[in-house]
DNA sequence: CTTGACCTTATAGTAGGTGTAAGGTTTAAA
DNA sequence: TTTAAACCTTACACCTACTATAAGGTCAAG
């Protein structure tokens, strides 16, 4: 099965499964006579394993330890629970930033009057005071060096 | 002043004030007699801003055009407004993906015997079905090409 | 025999920095 | 006085997880 087939059957781009066969994530196939690659059922399984772990958020490195534990019969599940406990954990940890970042951005969007003024409560947050910073009745600019 | 004073009344790191200035984000300041870099207020407080929006998940090319809107007099409100309700958007839309991708993880986890067996509901669902792959009694590992 | 759709390798670019090398400067202590 | 620490400089490589591009070989159809 040459690599666009198995792209199709996987999810994945060509570019993607060559490049995880180029960071040795998945093992280097056989090639054809022409010298294209030739990919077997348990190449396709592997890829579509990886697709699912990426889609579940797992780092490429993370999908080494996987599909370590996906190939090794005597692995133990509490091994797997704990990795993706783990990541359950990252997960939240980056809901709650981002959380964190849409309430302050919430506040800003109320506080600005939306208006043809330059007055503006966001601008003013981010510059941290709301002082007028200096201006140079020459130019349209605030001139804030380079002058 | 120098670069690691300003480093430290911004909040960067002296290599990402070199970096924000070699992508030219903010200008080049004026040089010592030493050759070393000499900051002014104003630096400081356009360094401060970047800090911010940064902070509030705009990436550096939306920190331009804030940046651009902070020092321009002529700003309508209404202009920033639309850049951060945008971003607001954007912000919502990445919680839902976490979101979607938390629950995912989170049956993975409940699913799980989380015990010292090879039975693993995880493995299972990544693999997208749940048959064995197939044996290789001399090794430990599943024979998964390479052999 | 040409066209288009494949395939190959190699290299560079993306975002937003961080790390490292190799060297110059300044300050304080031994 | 010298020497070590702690700055500074530039330039380049590295990080993640790919994607894009170039330049070329292969294959099936018309």
């Amino acid at each position: 099965m040459n690599i666009s087939h198995t792209a199709q059957k996987t999810g994945l781009s060509s570019k993607t499964i060559r490049y995880y066969e180029s960071i040795k994530l998945i093992p280097a196939p056989g090639r054809q006579a022409n010298g294209y690659r030739d990919y077997q059922q348990n190449d396709v399984k592997r890829l579509n394993f990886l697709r699912q772990a990426r889609h579940f958020g797992f780092s490429i490195d993370e999908c080494r330890l996987l599909l370590d534990l996906y190939q090794n019969p005597a692995r133990k599940s509490a091994q797997v629970h704990e990795l993706v406990e783990q990541k359950l954990l990252d997960v939240d940890r980056r809901i709650d930033e981002l959380q964190t970042m849409r309430n302050l951005l919430g506040e800003l969007v109320a506080a600005c009057p939306n208006d043809q003024q330059s007055d503006c409560a966001i601008i003013d947050s981010m510059a941290g005071s709301p002082e007028v910073i200096g201006q140079d009745p020459d130019s349209q600019r605030v001139s804030l060096g380079e002058a």
